[in-house]
DNA sequence: TGCCCTGTATATCAGACCGATATACGATGC
DNA sequence: GCATCGTATATCGGTCTGATATACAGGGCA
């Protein structure tokens, strides 16, 4: 299951442009799955040159050429292949944990700034979902396995969330006061950079 | 935040070899960041040539040699830079919410399938956790960082197993008395197939 | 008017990562 | 006697990541 079979998959609800599914991705799947531009088009150049999309070009006044894609009967044939034989896996990669886990070679100040960010981001996240629920509702009601998905992602971040403001101070040295506690590393502030996910 | 800041980190807790550094991986960052050989030993190398780790080679007796990773203090450096200046990501992909996404697709035997499969991991990667604290505690009390990172799994998976269990059943067709659910596809008996991470 | 930013839309590229595979041998299990 | 597991190294093709490039329309703003 890659990026190539998740192509699929958007184009499954309708014709679309790489953008198009990009924009599906970041709507649909944000909480569990992204792709960025650079999975997006290599993949449906290969999706098309083995016959499995069908590819029409809209041209426009100025703007670069739109691109259709549409799903062949042999994508969606390869797509209900992809969905039974997947062995599906589930995976996290959290460089928020890890930094925890050092928390020992953090300066407190910059313990308090990662957790505040990370608490931000799953506000963000779940606004995200909730809007997506919401906006999507009122067009049509959401697909059991879509209302499924947008209810995990609600649950399991509103559950680290409440862990995390429940036992973030646990992080923090015993403070025995007047034991200055040696600042190990300074806290820089940080320009709120997100990864730009092209 | 790479693999090669991972070893660092690995290292920050003494000398070990590739070996040893996948074996901590697995034992201590199981449920949230994982590396296989094929980013730790090339990881290992780089980080030889930086000079931000040294190595020794021990002879052994039929066995390849064994290659004794050291971190420099230039090493030590490099890594409180990275846990310094590091904007943290934290960041689920997960096939299996992609399937149960696309559950109007799947035949419900499949679905029950991948359900229970994912259960059954989570069981498992909270016995680990478990066994972790358990067998790290009778040496020493964890240190904060690692209490809290395992916490956070506990409570996590366990939030997901939750939802998963109180929901399942919303994904399942609303099977009309007689009204036989097509078989759109049918499911396949899967080899338990746990992917290698070498 | 000029300037910047955002949104639409394409695409490439280096570097990192993933998972499979190869090699080798001792110990353990059946 | 043979298969499997654990120790220990390493490579490799294919995929993914994140940055960057290009191009123009439209809106905000001074």
């Amino acid at each position: 299951m890659d990026v190539k079979d998740l192509c699929l998959g958007a184009l499954s609800f309708g014709d679309a442009t790489g953008y198009d599914i990009k924009k599906f991705f970041e709507n649909t799947f944000s909480h569990f799955f992204l792709a960025g531009y650079g999975s997006i088009y290599p993949a449906l150049a290969s999706l098309t040159a083995a016959g499995l999309v069908s590819c029409r070009t809209l041209a426009q006044h100025g703007k670069p050429d739109r691109k259709l894609y549409r799903l062949t009967a042999a994508g969606r044939r390869a797509f209900l292949d992809t969905l039974r034989d997947t062995t599906p896996r589930h995976r996290l990669k959290s460089e928020f944990l890890v930094l925890l886990y050092f928390a020992h070679l953090l300066a407190p100040a910059r313990l308090q700034a990662i957790v505040d960010q990370q608490l931000r981001n799953f506000d963000g996240n779940l606004k995200h979902i909730r809007q997506y629920e919401d906006c999507c509702a009122a067009a049509q009601p959401l697909s059991p396995g879509a209302h499924f998905v947008c209810g995990y992602g609600k649950a399991v971040m509103t559950a680290a969330s409440e862990y995390i403001r429940a036992h973030r101070h646990s992080l923090l040295p015993p403070t025995g006061r007047g034991a200055a506690p040696r600042k190990l590393i300074q806290a820089r502030r940080q320009p709120v950079h997100t990864a730009s996910r092209n």
